[in-house]
DNA sequence: GAGTCGGGCCAAAGCGCTTTGGATGGCGTG
DNA sequence: CACGCCATCCAAAGCGCTTTGGCCCGACTC
């Protein structure tokens, strides 16, 4: 069923039909209700290409993920990020278009989504420190939002973002301040802005606490389990070896703690831990005192935000640039105590 | 730069530049030349909604993915098979618009994407046993693929599966050969059709062994790492409880895992574990001998499949309803071995 | 009672593309 | 030389919708 059957159906014009459909003020309220009664049963829905052809609206927002984040990204917090942009963009009517693309091929398909109208705006996946997708997309006039931010970028853009920085000093602070001195930082990727800014934030950390930081417990991989579990291992073997560790994911988390059950040492007790928790559904760090001392922040949660913001701005544009910073409040868990351990326990483990 | 501007720069037809590009005869090959070259400099691009109007075809397919089933899927392996998807979508010029649902309106979003002619066809994610859905869009006349088996669907339609019961039943019986009786079944939620064929490999096993299956030693809930920690230490709790577990996911594995070092047992040699792995890219059962022995079976090749098996069907309609039935290998790793174990340690560790 | 106003409706143009149904003209044929 | 054929190109219709610009007529003003 589409316009033209129903308005002949209803012996209306197209014009009047549209308008009792769309609100529009020129149509009688007998009216009005008869058509949509007529819609309503004939399960008319107006053609989604055909209206956008007339409005230049695509109704539909892109989200384009690069293949070379996906280890970092598409799986562990993609699904729970999308998930809550879709629920944002189910109740303003718009689709979620999905683009998988090679790396070398971003540019293109950025032109491709701006020439061929697929979209009416994007949001920007794991951002490097310095990265080009934003000049590009900025310079297609193409609205968007940005998950993270690009230290580099030096115009304003639309972000949103954790307190990562804040976030990983407070974290670095507490186990300071629990007594550890030697310190692990099992960060993500540094080329990815969060990672940069997770380690300004533990650098900074000490820096208060008047620390040197120790280079040689600092490493930036990708984020797996079998990394925390490899290199907690291996850093446990050294003599000087760390007393706290912090992560920049659970499953980091989980693959340290692994590694600590496999040592025979009581996490929380003999060495502490502290994680980034980005709340993914299939991953709860849970109980009523969640297992693991973590920076928390709901990723869901900032696809919602990101989605109402890009929506936002391609319905009433406006000249100023709005951004978006979340806290992660840190969540006191099991995973973390003094040092050294007032438990005698402790060392007879070791 | 439109159709019209790009004709009218060259001094042709629409037409005639149209039929260049999308390859007609009726156009000598020195103008299809000079037409791409144009095309090229001026980045042109079809509008997709223009052409969508005008030749029928969204050239996009839709995943609706059930709120419900979030947890059991979304995350896991949801961005795995997106992403296999992805890459067939993309190398035929397909959109992937993907939309997330509650429950309760399924059916009402499924309607709505036909009358809408948002898509050309639709992947159907997580059928439970009995799933009204692949009624309601066979009557629809969309094409689609499901993602899974819904066995009590008694019309045919189009799938891609993997054997989960042939898997689940060469894994039990390895185990069974093994010299292990009381093996524990942590399966996923058996309103799921996964689940359920797992369920039945599992009990095939035991029968063509001649075993009675021990009830008390299945369970199905939510695929969740606690799921696996709690369950296996209050199964191992029992003076009968099980010497092997099988277990439908990595994440349930890691659990039982970690419950297993918890108790001070060695993996493979006091307890046997079997997982299903879908070969994530974030959760890889690593190593040149993987930690853990697994019917595995790559989910993302399962999302490759789909999209070309829909495509196919959207592209060239036939009468036939294709298949597809993935054999999941049994990959054997580190966690299984003998019953009772031939290594006096086993006793002394329990 | 003539003139004005505006509520309610409609015809038609236009969005950017594909595709049908010609037009045109160069060339070989008898 | 007239004819027909083919290669090449074009004008225009149509896809399903929104929206501009009117039309019509009853109600209201003076």
């Amino acid at each position: 069923m589409n316009l033209k059957e129903l308005s002949a159906h209803l012996g209306l014009s197209q014009t009047t039909v549209s308008r009792a459909l769309n609100g529009y003020p020129e149509v009688s309220e007998a009216t009005r209700q008869r058509v949509a009664a007529a819609a309503e049963q004939h399960n008319y829905r107006p053609n989604t290409r055909a209206k956008g052809l007339a409005t230049g609206r695509a109704m539909a927002v892109g989200h384009v993920i690069p293949a070379s984040a996906r280890h970092e990204m598409v799986n562990p917090i993609f699904g729970d990020f999308i998930s809550g942009a879709g629920e944002t963009y189910a109740t303003h009517g718009y689709d979620m278009v999905l683009s998988m693309v090679d790396d070398g091929d971003q540019a293109r398909v950025y032109r491709e989504l701006k020439a061929k109208g697929t979209v009416d705006g994007l949001i920007i996946h794991g951002p490097a420190v310095a990265d080009e997708r934003i000049g590009l997309i900025r310079e297609l006039g193409l609205p968007f939002v940005v998950h993270g931010r690009a230290t580099a970028e030096t115009e304003p853009y639309s972000w949103v973002d954790v307190n990562n920085k804040s976030a990983f000093q407070r974290a670095t602070e507490l186990l300071v301040d629990l007594g550890h001195r030697r310190i692990a930082l099992l960060n993500g990727l540094e080329t990815m802005d969060f990672a940069r800014r997770r380690r300004a934030g533990f650098e900074a950390a000490h820096e208060a606490r008047g620390l040197d930081v120790n280079l040689s417990l600092m490493l930036s991989e990708e984020m797996t389990e079998t990394y925390g579990h490899q290199r907690a291992h291996e850093m446990l073997d050294r003599d000087d070896g760390p007393t706290a560790f912090i992560v920049s994911s659970m499953i980091i988390a989980m693959g340290v703690r692994r590694a600590l059950e496999e040592r025979g040492l009581a996490i929380g007790r003999d060495v502490s831990v502290i994680t980034h928790d980005d709340d993914l559904s299939y991953l709860r760090n849970g109980g009523e005192v969640p297992l693991f001392t973590a920076t928390r922040s709901s990723v869901r949660e900032a696809g919602r935000i990101s989605a109402q913001m890009l929506i936002d701005q391609i319905t009433m544009p406006t000249d100023e640039i709005p951004t978006r910073l979340l806290e992660a409040p840190l969540m006191l868990g099991r995973s973390t105590g003094p040092y050294p351990s007032t438990d005698a326990h402790a060392d007879a483990a070791q």
